[in-house]
DNA sequence: TCCCATAGTTCGGAATTACAGAACTATTGA
DNA sequence: TCAATAGTTCTGTAATTCCGAACTATGGGA
Protein backbone atom coordinates (compact mmCIF):
# COMPACT_ATOMS: atom_id res chain seq x y z
CA UNK A 1 0.00 0.00 0.00
CA UNK A 2 2.11 2.85 -1.24
CA UNK A 3 1.40 6.14 0.48
CA UNK A 4 -0.92 8.51 -0.41
CA UNK A 5 -0.93 10.77 -2.91
CA UNK A 6 -1.95 14.60 -2.18
CA UNK A 7 -0.94 17.35 -4.78
CA UNK A 8 0.18 20.40 -3.65
CA UNK A 9 -2.25 22.97 -4.02
CA UNK A 10 -0.68 25.22 -6.84
CA UNK A 11 -0.61 22.16 -9.11
CA UNK A 12 -4.50 21.65 -9.03
CA UNK A 13 -5.99 22.14 -11.67
CA UNK A 14 -9.72 22.99 -12.30
CA UNK A 15 -10.03 20.19 -15.25
CA UNK A 16 -9.60 17.44 -12.35
CA UNK A 17 -11.95 19.12 -9.64
CA UNK A 18 -14.24 19.21 -12.41
CA UNK A 19 -13.78 15.97 -13.11
CA UNK A 20 -14.12 14.59 -9.71
CA UNK A 21 -17.16 16.67 -9.18
CA UNK A 22 -18.83 15.96 -12.26
CA UNK A 23 -20.06 12.77 -10.62
CA UNK A 24 -22.91 13.21 -8.83
CA UNK A 25 -21.65 10.51 -6.18
CA UNK A 26 -18.51 12.19 -5.52
CA UNK A 27 -20.13 15.43 -5.86
CA UNK A 28 -22.41 14.03 -2.70
CA UNK A 29 -19.54 12.32 -1.10
CA UNK A 30 -17.60 15.70 -1.16
CA UNK A 31 -20.73 17.87 -0.09
CA UNK A 32 -20.86 15.53 3.13
CA UNK A 33 -17.26 16.14 3.89
CA UNK A 34 -17.54 19.75 3.71
CA UNK A 35 -21.11 19.65 5.51
CA UNK A 36 -20.10 16.86 8.51
CA UNK A 37 -17.24 19.15 9.99
CA UNK A 38 -15.08 18.41 7.49
CA UNK A 39 -14.49 15.18 8.33
CA UNK A 40 -15.57 11.57 7.89
CA UNK A 41 -14.37 8.16 7.32
CA UNK A 42 -14.72 6.50 4.38
CA UNK A 43 -16.87 3.72 6.00
CA UNK A 44 -19.23 6.18 6.90
CA UNK A 45 -20.44 6.75 3.40
CA UNK A 46 -21.33 3.06 2.49
CA UNK A 47 -24.77 4.28 0.57
CA UNK A 48 -25.30 7.81 -1.54
CA UNK A 49 -29.05 7.92 -2.00
CA UNK A 50 -30.23 4.98 -2.01
CA UNK A 51 -27.13 3.53 -4.28
CA UNK A 52 -25.02 1.15 -2.51
CA UNK A 53 -21.09 1.61 -3.41
CA UNK A 54 -19.40 -0.89 -3.43
CA UNK A 55 -16.12 -0.61 -1.43
CA UNK A 56 -13.66 -0.73 -3.74
CA UNK A 57 -15.34 1.74 -6.35
CA UNK A 58 -16.01 4.31 -2.67
CA UNK A 59 -11.73 3.77 -2.44
CA UNK A 60 -11.23 4.92 -6.38
CA UNK A 61 -14.10 7.94 -5.69
CA UNK A 62 -11.87 8.76 -2.63
CA UNK A 63 -8.98 8.45 -4.84
CA UNK A 64 -10.00 10.80 -7.84
CA UNK A 65 -11.16 13.40 -4.78
CA UNK A 66 -7.58 12.92 -3.12
CA UNK A 67 -5.46 13.53 -6.14
CA UNK A 68 -8.09 16.22 -8.07
CA UNK A 69 -7.02 18.48 -4.21
CA UNK A 70 -10.52 18.60 -3.17
CA UNK A 71 -9.58 15.95 0.38
CA UNK A 72 -6.40 15.35 2.41
CA UNK A 73 -6.79 11.77 3.57
CA UNK A 74 -5.09 10.51 6.66
CA UNK A 75 -5.19 7.43 8.54
CA UNK A 76 -6.00 7.42 12.39
CA UNK A 77 -5.91 3.88 13.59
CA UNK A 78 -7.60 1.27 11.06
CA UNK A 79 -10.01 4.12 9.82
CA UNK A 80 -9.50 7.05 7.09
CA UNK A 81 -10.10 10.21 8.12
CA UNK A 82 -10.88 12.86 5.22
CA UNK A 83 -11.01 16.50 5.48
CA UNK A 84 -11.76 19.11 2.74
CA UNK A 85 -9.24 20.96 1.80
CA UNK A 86 -12.33 24.02 0.73
CA UNK A 87 -10.28 27.08 2.26
CA UNK A 88 -7.43 26.05 -0.02
CA UNK A 89 -8.86 25.21 -2.95
CA UNK A 90 -11.02 28.71 -2.20
CA UNK A 91 -8.20 30.60 -2.34
CA UNK A 92 -6.77 29.04 -5.81
CA UNK A 93 -10.11 29.22 -7.50
CA UNK A 94 -13.10 31.60 -5.86
CA UNK A 95 -16.20 30.12 -5.97
CA UNK A 96 -15.91 27.33 -7.77
CA UNK A 97 -16.69 25.00 -5.40
CA UNK A 98 -19.80 27.02 -3.55
CA UNK A 99 -20.99 26.96 -6.89
CA UNK A 100 -20.84 23.78 -7.99
CA UNK A 101 -22.58 22.45 -4.51
CA UNK A 102 -25.12 24.71 -4.92
CA UNK A 103 -25.85 23.45 -8.64
CA UNK A 104 -26.29 20.22 -7.67
CA UNK A 105 -28.47 21.01 -4.17
CA UNK A 106 -30.33 23.45 -6.87
CA UNK A 107 -30.70 20.31 -9.25
CA UNK A 108 -31.78 17.81 -6.70
CA UNK A 109 -34.58 19.91 -5.17
CA UNK A 110 -38.04 19.29 -6.08
CA UNK A 111 -38.18 23.57 -7.84
CA UNK A 112 -36.10 26.17 -6.74
CA UNK A 113 -34.87 25.28 -3.35
CA UNK A 114 -31.72 26.18 -2.23
CA UNK A 115 -32.91 29.84 -2.92
CA UNK B 1 -28.63 14.51 -40.55
CA UNK B 2 -31.00 14.49 -37.43
CA UNK B 3 -32.61 18.15 -36.13
CA UNK B 4 -30.27 18.97 -32.89
CA UNK B 5 -31.32 18.69 -29.56
CA UNK B 6 -31.28 21.32 -26.96
CA UNK B 7 -32.38 20.31 -23.07
CA UNK B 8 -34.61 22.39 -21.84
CA UNK B 9 -33.21 24.68 -19.19
CA UNK B 10 -34.97 22.94 -16.27
CA UNK B 11 -33.73 20.09 -17.77
CA UNK B 12 -30.15 20.95 -17.95
CA UNK B 13 -27.75 19.02 -14.85
CA UNK B 14 -25.16 20.06 -13.10
CA UNK B 15 -23.45 16.74 -13.78
CA UNK B 16 -23.48 17.29 -17.57
CA UNK B 17 -21.73 20.98 -17.38
CA UNK B 18 -19.35 19.69 -15.21
CA UNK B 19 -18.37 16.76 -17.64
CA UNK B 20 -18.30 18.94 -20.75
CA UNK B 21 -16.07 21.59 -19.40
CA UNK B 22 -13.78 19.57 -17.00
CA UNK B 23 -12.26 18.78 -20.92
CA UNK B 24 -9.80 22.20 -21.18
CA UNK B 25 -10.49 21.63 -25.25
CA UNK B 26 -14.35 22.23 -24.54
CA UNK B 27 -13.59 24.98 -21.81
CA UNK B 28 -12.03 26.72 -23.90
CA UNK B 29 -14.23 26.75 -26.68
CA UNK B 30 -16.84 27.92 -24.72
CA UNK B 31 -15.19 30.50 -23.28
CA UNK B 32 -14.49 31.48 -26.76
CA UNK B 33 -18.21 31.34 -27.33
CA UNK B 34 -19.05 33.49 -24.54
CA UNK B 35 -16.28 36.03 -25.25
CA UNK B 36 -16.60 36.52 -28.76
CA UNK B 37 -19.82 38.17 -29.14
CA UNK B 38 -21.89 35.29 -28.00
CA UNK B 39 -21.43 33.99 -31.64
CA UNK B 40 -19.05 31.79 -33.25
CA UNK B 41 -18.89 28.96 -36.06
CA UNK B 42 -17.40 25.72 -35.96
CA UNK B 43 -14.63 26.36 -38.27
CA UNK B 44 -13.53 29.02 -36.38
CA UNK B 45 -12.27 26.77 -33.61
CA UNK B 46 -9.61 24.75 -36.08
CA UNK B 47 -7.19 24.64 -33.29
CA UNK B 48 -7.17 25.89 -29.60
CA UNK B 49 -3.77 26.69 -28.05
CA UNK B 50 -1.30 25.36 -30.34
CA UNK B 51 -3.46 21.98 -30.70
CA UNK B 52 -4.89 21.39 -34.10
CA UNK B 53 -8.57 19.34 -33.23
CA UNK B 54 -9.67 17.47 -36.24
CA UNK B 55 -13.34 18.54 -37.09
CA UNK B 56 -14.86 15.22 -36.14
CA UNK B 57 -13.17 15.73 -32.91
CA UNK B 58 -14.51 19.30 -32.85
CA UNK B 59 -18.05 18.05 -33.96
CA UNK B 60 -18.49 15.79 -31.20
CA UNK B 61 -17.09 18.51 -28.75
CA UNK B 62 -19.87 21.39 -29.56
CA UNK B 63 -22.36 18.04 -29.39
CA UNK B 64 -21.11 17.97 -25.87
CA UNK B 65 -21.54 21.74 -24.98
CA UNK B 66 -25.16 21.77 -26.80
CA UNK B 67 -26.26 19.01 -25.09
CA UNK B 68 -25.21 19.42 -21.47
CA UNK B 69 -27.42 23.19 -22.35
CA UNK B 70 -24.24 25.44 -22.05
CA UNK B 71 -24.56 26.66 -26.30
CA UNK B 72 -27.57 26.95 -28.88
CA UNK B 73 -26.52 25.54 -32.26
CA UNK B 74 -28.61 27.09 -34.96
CA UNK B 75 -27.26 26.57 -38.98
CA UNK B 76 -27.57 29.51 -41.03
CA UNK B 77 -26.80 29.02 -44.50
CA UNK B 78 -23.56 26.42 -45.30
CA UNK B 79 -22.36 26.95 -41.67
CA UNK B 80 -23.24 26.92 -37.41
CA UNK B 81 -23.79 29.33 -35.23
CA UNK B 82 -23.20 29.43 -31.74
CA UNK B 83 -25.07 31.28 -28.92
CA UNK B 84 -23.93 30.91 -25.57
CA UNK B 85 -27.04 29.77 -23.16
CA UNK B 86 -25.02 31.86 -20.30
CA UNK B 87 -28.16 33.98 -19.36
CA UNK B 88 -30.11 30.61 -18.41
CA UNK B 89 -27.56 28.65 -16.80
CA UNK B 90 -26.45 31.46 -14.98
CA UNK B 91 -29.84 31.92 -13.96
CA UNK B 92 -30.74 28.38 -12.75
CA UNK B 93 -27.40 27.81 -11.10
CA UNK B 94 -25.93 31.60 -10.18
CA UNK B 95 -22.20 32.02 -10.69
CA UNK B 96 -21.16 28.33 -11.86
CA UNK B 97 -20.07 29.35 -15.33
CA UNK B 98 -17.96 32.34 -14.26
CA UNK B 99 -16.17 30.72 -11.70
CA UNK B 100 -15.29 27.66 -13.66
CA UNK B 101 -14.24 29.95 -16.95
CA UNK B 102 -12.44 31.83 -13.89
CA UNK B 103 -10.60 28.63 -12.77
CA UNK B 104 -9.00 28.00 -16.11
CA UNK B 105 -8.45 31.65 -16.45
CA UNK B 106 -5.96 31.42 -13.01
CA UNK B 107 -4.45 28.06 -13.55
CA UNK B 108 -3.09 28.85 -16.88
CA UNK B 109 -1.59 32.17 -16.00
CA UNK B 110 2.10 32.16 -15.47
CA UNK B 111 1.35 33.08 -11.86
CA UNK B 112 -1.91 34.85 -10.03
CA UNK B 113 -3.27 36.68 -13.15
CA UNK B 114 -7.27 37.17 -13.74
CA UNK B 115 -6.55 39.42 -10.42
C1' DT C 1 -29.82 21.83 -63.66
C1' DC C 2 -25.58 19.72 -62.47
C1' DC C 3 -21.41 19.95 -60.19
C1' DC C 4 -18.18 21.57 -56.94
C1' DA C 5 -16.66 23.59 -52.58
C1' DT C 6 -17.49 24.28 -47.88
C1' DA C 7 -19.29 23.00 -43.22
C1' DG C 8 -20.59 19.51 -40.22
C1' DT C 9 -22.16 14.88 -38.95
C1' DT C 10 -21.90 9.97 -38.52
C1' DC C 11 -19.50 5.52 -38.68
C1' DG C 12 -16.13 2.29 -37.06
C1' DG C 13 -12.17 0.48 -34.89
C1' DA C 14 -8.35 1.33 -31.53
C1' DA C 15 -7.11 3.19 -27.12
C1' DT C 16 -8.39 4.75 -22.78
C1' DT C 17 -11.00 4.93 -18.69
C1' DA C 18 -14.60 3.33 -15.34
C1' DC C 19 -16.87 -0.28 -12.53
C1' DA C 20 -17.11 -3.80 -9.17
C1' DG C 21 -16.05 -8.56 -7.43
C1' DA C 22 -12.28 -11.01 -5.38
C1' DA C 23 -8.05 -11.14 -3.19
C1' DC C 24 -4.84 -8.69 -0.56
C1' DT C 25 -2.67 -5.42 3.18
C1' DA C 26 -2.71 -2.82 7.37
C1' DT C 27 -4.07 -1.90 12.02
C1' DT C 28 -6.26 -2.85 16.48
C1' DG C 29 -7.83 -5.61 20.09
C1' DA C 30 -8.68 -10.00 22.39
C1' DT D 1 -1.19 -15.24 17.39
C1' DC D 2 -5.72 -14.83 15.58
C1' DA D 3 -9.88 -12.52 14.26
C1' DA D 4 -12.25 -8.43 12.87
C1' DT D 5 -12.47 -4.16 10.58
C1' DA D 6 -11.08 -0.62 7.03
C1' DG D 7 -9.20 0.25 2.71
C1' DT D 8 -6.42 -0.81 -1.35
C1' DT D 9 -5.04 -3.24 -5.38
C1' DC D 10 -5.79 -6.61 -9.03
C1' DT D 11 -8.33 -8.12 -12.90
C1' DG D 12 -11.61 -8.80 -16.38
C1' DT D 13 -15.58 -6.55 -18.54
C1' DA D 14 -18.19 -2.64 -19.93
C1' DA D 15 -18.57 1.95 -21.33
C1' DT D 16 -16.24 6.27 -23.30
C1' DT D 17 -13.27 8.82 -26.00
C1' DC D 18 -10.60 9.84 -30.06
C1' DC D 19 -9.98 10.62 -34.82
C1' DG D 20 -9.67 9.16 -39.83
C1' DA D 21 -12.77 8.08 -43.44
C1' DA D 22 -17.10 8.25 -45.50
C1' DC D 23 -21.27 10.64 -45.70
C1' DT D 24 -24.94 14.59 -45.75
C1' DA D 25 -26.47 19.31 -46.30
C1' DT D 26 -26.33 23.90 -48.21
C1' DG D 27 -25.03 27.53 -51.46
C1' DG D 28 -22.87 29.22 -55.61
C1' DG D 29 -21.52 29.14 -60.04
C1' DA D 30 -21.22 27.37 -65.18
Amino acid sequence: MRPLFHPAIEDVRPEAILHALADPVRAAIFARIMGAGFVEACSAVSAVGDRVIPKSSLSTHFKVLREAGLIRSERHGVEMRNHSRYDEVNARFPGLLIAIINAYARSSAPRAAAQ
